[in-house]
DNA sequence: TTATAGTTTCAAGAGTTACTGAAAATACAA
DNA sequence: TTGTATTTTCAGTAACTCTTGAAACTATAA
């Protein structure tokens, strides 16, 4: 299978996008290569289609697998694994963001608290304390969030980006709704 | 100088959470040193506290300047360059998304753009065009959004994370409001 | 100007990660 | 069961990134 160019600069880009994140090249083609692509295709193609050793190609997959990035399916009279990417994109983003919580941001989090229950020793270690506190905080208020965000249909998530600054403009009139006598 | 203990795991931790972003591990390091320290630094103390070569650290603050993640200053009376990071935690969180939109969304777009502009060859290339472009305006509704919300104050930005979903009700608020007579 | 403190660059070596082909394991069909 | 198709593992090598010490450069003080 030769990839269309169209194709080929797109999942070029998402390769050296790729080893910008800790993803490496591989992945990011690979991924690429499933999110154009109109049916799902087994190892054999891609490794074909993107040049790699079938070998490499088994990894990359299973790395796409550990992201959940990746739908596995049996085609019917076909023993051979074939793989997708979601067909909806905020599937897809919502999956990444949550991924990434799990392996980046819990982590620190909870190194942070740990820090944040000992007894300082010093003014230099209050002071350090109190920077972990402030990170601790905004970290938790961004992804929890974050998190409850997520749970809305897109439409309205749609609606609510769409708005953008104008946002605080709805704020202030709920304020002044609940300062109304008789408001909530 | 010797690291602290509460310090020392803060430190560690960058470093490794570091090597998971494109970000090496003493640029990690050093971040989560200057985040953390009551007074500026120079680049000798922080290669001292670290247990980096001098070089390693000047390479290390080049980095970090290339992101405008610290800032530098002279002390009177004292010919060396002494780093710090920002006090304000939301200016960095500001910078560090402001960096990564100029350094990974904007060439994607970009190409995505470039991709979209052309006619496709076959029905292959017309269906990879259209997922590109739902990653396109996926990805210009959340960066628009994201840009536009970066310039409200911080209190306000608080307030809005703080509602959560409940953000859905105001929307929702807000549609019957336009419905009413009389309503703009 | 010269001397010196401080910073950056760079080539080479160390360390790490990516990639491959071969071999092992697995899954299924006969 | 055996045979065959497919996937996974793994050891070795290739490619790349990190780190260092030495040398070059820069800025300031005398």
């Amino acid at each position: 299978m030769e990839l269309q160019p169209l194709v080929q600069r797109f999942v070029l880009h998402f390769g050296e996008m790729g080893s910008r994140w800790g993803i490496n090249r591989t992945v990011g083609q690979i991924y690429a290569l499933l999110f154009v692509s109109p049916r799902m295709l087994n190892a054999d193609e891609i490794a074909e289609a993107l040049g790699f050793s079938r070998s490499n190609v088994s990894m990359g997959l299973k790395e796409l697998q550990s992201w959940k990035l990746v739908r596995l399916q049996h085609q019917p009279g076909d023993r051979r694994e074939y793989f997708s990417a979601p067909e909806d994109i905020w599937t897809i983003f919502r999956t990444l963001a949550e991924e990434r919580r799990r392996r980046e941001v819990d982590p620190t989090l909870s190194m942070l608290r740990d820090a944040l229950m000992e007894t300082p020793g010093s003014d230099d270690e209050r002071h350090a304390q109190q920077r972990m506190r402030e990170m601790h905080n905004l970290i938790e208020l961004v992804t929890g969030w974050f998190g409850e965000v997520q749970r809305l249909e897109p439409d309205t998530l749609i609606q609510l980006m769409s708005m953008g600054t104008r946002i605080s403009k709805l704020l202030e009139m709920k304020d002044k709704i609940k300062l109304m006598p008789g408001g909530k």
